[in-house]
Formats: C-alpha cells, structure tokens, sequence
DNA sequence: ACAGTTGTTTTGATTCATTCAAAACAACTG
DNA sequence: CAGTTGTTTTGAATGAATCAAAACAACTGT
C-alpha cells in the first residue's frame, strides 16, 4: 500500500546518510515531510500518534541526528523555540511573523549574491548567509484592522 | 571630572527616551557603550562592579527597557544567549563564529535594498532583514590551521 | 524642599526548551 | 544468528529568561 512505499522512501533517504533505519526517525522524517516549520514538541505530538511509545529525548535525538547529516535543518528565530524542516540544500530563507511567530519560505532574494557578500568580514570566512524578514502576517493583519477599524 | 559628563550624556539619552534616569540605566548603559556584544550576564558582570548590589534581574529589567525604548539593541543568534548592542538605528548586520559564536557587526551589504525585497510575501507587511553570517573567525581559524597542518 | 504618584528594583520562585547520563534495547555486519 | 555499534528509554539536571509581590526611588507639582 501507499504509506509502505512512502516509508521505503524515507527509509533509503536515511540509508543514503549512513543512519540506522529506525521506526522514530521514519516518523520524524515523515511527519517533517508534511508539515512545515515545527518546534520539536510538535513534532513529537505528532509522532506519538503513530507511535505512542516514542519518548520526546528521542525526538530531540533523531532531530539532532538528521540535522547533523544534513536531512533535516534546523531553525532559530528570535522568540521562539527551534523550528525543523524537511526542505533542505537550497539555503532558502525565512519570513517570521512579529505577532504570532508563524513561518513561511522565501524562495530566494532577488539578485542572490548581495547577501552573500558583507562589505567587511573581519577575517571570516564566511559560509553562510541567513535572512530573517521579520513581519506581520495576513492573519495577524486582519485581526488587528477589526480591533482599530478607523485609526 | 570626565565621568560625570559621560553620566550626563547617558542620563539625557535616557530622558530623551522618556526613561526615568536611575544608577543601573546609566550603568548597562555605559557598559553596552564600551563594549561591543553582550549577553545579560556579562552586562551583570560588569554592572555589579560599579554598582554591587544590582540584581541580575534588575539587568534583564532594564535591558528591557532599553530595548523597547530604542535605545538597545537585542540580538539572538542561534545558539548563543541573547546579547545586546548600544548601537542602534543603522540596521546593520552580524557575522557570528560558528565554533566560538563571537560577534562581528558588518556595516552593511553590498547593494542593500537587494535584501529587503523576497521574492514572495506570503501576503506580510515585512518591516525589517536580519542577514546573520555565519562562518569562521580567524583566532578559530588559527587554532584549526594548528591541530591540522596538512591535510 | 516635600509629599504624592508612577515606575523601578529587589527578592524569591518558576517556567520552558534543551541537554546529560546510564541502562536497556534494536539495527546492521559477517 | 551472534556480535558490535549505535539508538532509545528513563530519569534527572541545566541555563536563560520570566513572573509576581513588596520595598523602594525618581520625577511632578506645589
């Protein structure tokens, strides 16, 4: 059936980065895979569901291990705990609401290479460049037009 | 003496802010001036040996303060406590170490407008970039080239 | 100069996200 | 299928930051 087939995805994915096939990271991997930007309390909510005896140190443990092969990658914004996602190797950025800390993907800036060059490294060198935007989504918008109608 | 008006001029910064000018302002004050990137336990460090009997949580009171007021700026690196800045209304950008997380400013990116335009809003009003670099310092650099010298 | 008001600082406790450590256990190798 | 290596569980601990109430100090107007 389709979830076996979807499960032997994942599991080559974890083969291919030299990680034990185990039934939590399928789980961690799978639910990353559907969702978005989830802290690991989400994740492990969710894979509980399927897997009801999976303890949140393995969550954290299968986390750690998938961002260290570069499966999984990490985020920090500001003011909230950390954020995993599936989409990988495309150093795309990240737009993060003010209000309610929501997370969404920005592609890529336009020109790219900009923000890849500081006009000073102080001796770096440098690997990478992150973007925040830091904003106030739609939803977030709206519910503060309702509270100051004519301001 | 020269520090009195160095205390004035920070006092009326503060009252410019519409702050109440009191003996621990003018010290996490004086301190973010000199130094360069602090988190709030560095800030207590060197607030306690002006002012010994300041509570840390006066520190985190008044970094606070400073912040929502403008005059402080408050950084979060991933994987670094939060640290604060004096300097503040240029929107300027960090280059932190990956292996010793200290913290350069850059003063701004080449081009700068290309970073504050994605590609895709997702429908947010985005109010500011954040570039966070990310790469090797030299001293770490140094300190690698020593334990590997040819490989 | 001083009393009142407002806002700050102290004191003490608590929260949350995350990490550590040891023992029990399961996946891959040959 | 047994052995080795690495993972997961269990239980506890850490660090950074926040909350709340009481004591206190800065500014206002008189």
């Amino acid at each position: 059936m389709a979830e076996d087939t979807q499960q032997e995805v994942l599991a080559g994915r974890l083969r291919s980065a030299q990680l034990k096939v185990t039934a939590p990271r399928i789980a961690v991997l799978g639910v990353l895979s559907g969702h978005g930007h989830l802290d690991a309390d989400s994740v492990f909510s969710a894979v509980t569901q399927q897997l009801p005896k999976t303890s949140l140190q393995a969550v954290y443990g299968v986390l750690s291990a998938l961002v260290t092969s570069g499966l999984v990658r990490k985020i920090e914004p500001a003011g909230s705990p950390a954020l995993y996602e599936a989409r990988v190797g495309d150093n795309h950025h990240h737009l993060v609401c003010l209000n309610c800390k929501r997370v969404e993907d920005v592609d890529c800036v336009i020109g790219e290479s900009p923000c890849l060059t500081p006009s000073n490294l102080h001796g770096f060198a440098v690997q990478v460049a992150e973007i925040t935007f830091w904003g106030v989504c739609s939803s977030c918008q709206a519910a503060t037009a309702e509270l100051e109608p004519t301001s």
